[in-house]
DNA sequence: GTCTATATTTTGATAGAC
DNA sequence: GTCTATCAAAATATAGAC
């Protein structure tokens, strides 16, 4: 269990490894910004050695916004199999996405930077869209059992929702539990709002 | 006060066509992945003519935060200046803050793209880092007021609450008299949460 | 798995004419 | 205010040796 094929002595660098550096260089530098260059040296190797480990540039974006949907799409999968009510549904989804959120913490940032510039992005935006109108169909079906208040629009309260959980990304540092008190945080915000109930 | 100085005739392009062509592309594609070539072939002239109006790829990036970061500090100015509760000065913030968002779309949407890669970016993260601790201010005074729930960290509230707001650059489309109600559903959600009350 | 060497393109920016 | 011409640096990617 402790030892996967083609893990001995110390055989270089391996395509995760390479996965693993890019993604940290793209967020902190921007995609665009970063160069096989700038990989190469993070790497301690030369440009030509990270093309026998990835094809491409977008190779390494493809494979971390992969990653980071991947994740996204289990929590709304295992939202909707849950057999309770559409705003109990919401709630889980909401909390699993803040869990993914910090545990793929790195791959999720890309993610949420992702603006359509190349086939890679296009891509990836349309599954985001995919997942935002699950979100929105929740919440539809929450208001019409009267779970939700009905004079806020879906979309726009999926939208705030989410826009909550993925602000997360940045500045959200991973701390022993901290994700799933964020999560309750998140969800009371969001449910209950922050003013102090009348006595 | 219809023609302003240097507004004659069809003298080519000035500073401010630049720097409104500059933005969207931008936003559109990353500041990285644009090119003073791109900016040229979208403005219709050459990439040395750009020069004549700015001196430089950051000079534009420049001009575009500060823009945005006067707006919003102007909100919080106005907000800090308010003779009201602290929870009615945070209030105004939010929807003040909406606003200016709405009305500077595309240069806060930039704003909010930035991460430190250069002076001016590094300079743009400092004054929004101080528009932050206001609001955390602001926070953790509505607490101790008893008007806000003290059981979430003021910092993360506050990081919510303007996740929310900032979210809405990344949707947010302008129409008439939209940004106001989109204030109200921030506020909302934020202050009662979306959950219906028992009855 | 990593290297050197190289091809090709694009980049931000300047000089100087009109 | 815009142009042509030009530059030096940096970009992605490939070929082929070890």
């Amino acid at each position: 269990m402790t030892d996967s094929p083609r893990r001995r002595g110390r055989p270089g660098h391996d395509q995760g490894a390479v996965l693993a550096a890019a993604v940290r260089l793209f967020n902190a530098r921007g995609y665009e910004a970063t160069s096989m260059g700038d990989l190469a040296e993070e790497l301690g190797i030369t440009k030509s050695s990270i093309y026998h480990h990835v094809s491409s540039k977008q190779d390494l974006l493809r494979m971390a916004v992969d990653h980071a949907l991947d994740g996204l799409q289990e929590a709304a999968d295992e939202a909707a199999a849950m057999p309770a009510p559409p705003v109990e549904r919401l709630e889980l989804l909401i909390r699993r996405s803040v869990l993914v959120l910090a545990d793929r913490l790195e791959f999720v940032t890309l993610l949420l930077r992702v603006r359509g510039n190349n086939g890679v992005e296009k891509e990836a935006l349309n599954r985001r869209r995919i997942l935002d109108a699950q979100v929105t169909e929740l919440v539809k079906q929450s208001q019409l059992d009267g779970d939700l208040r009905a004079d806020v629009d879906p979309a726009t309260a999926a939208r705030l929702m989410f826009g909550m959980v993925n602000s997360l990304a940045e500045w959200y540092r991973p701390r022993r539990g901290g994700a799933t008190a964020l999560a309750d945080a998140v969800v009371t915000m969001a449910f209950e709002g922050l003013r102090t109930r009348k006595v």
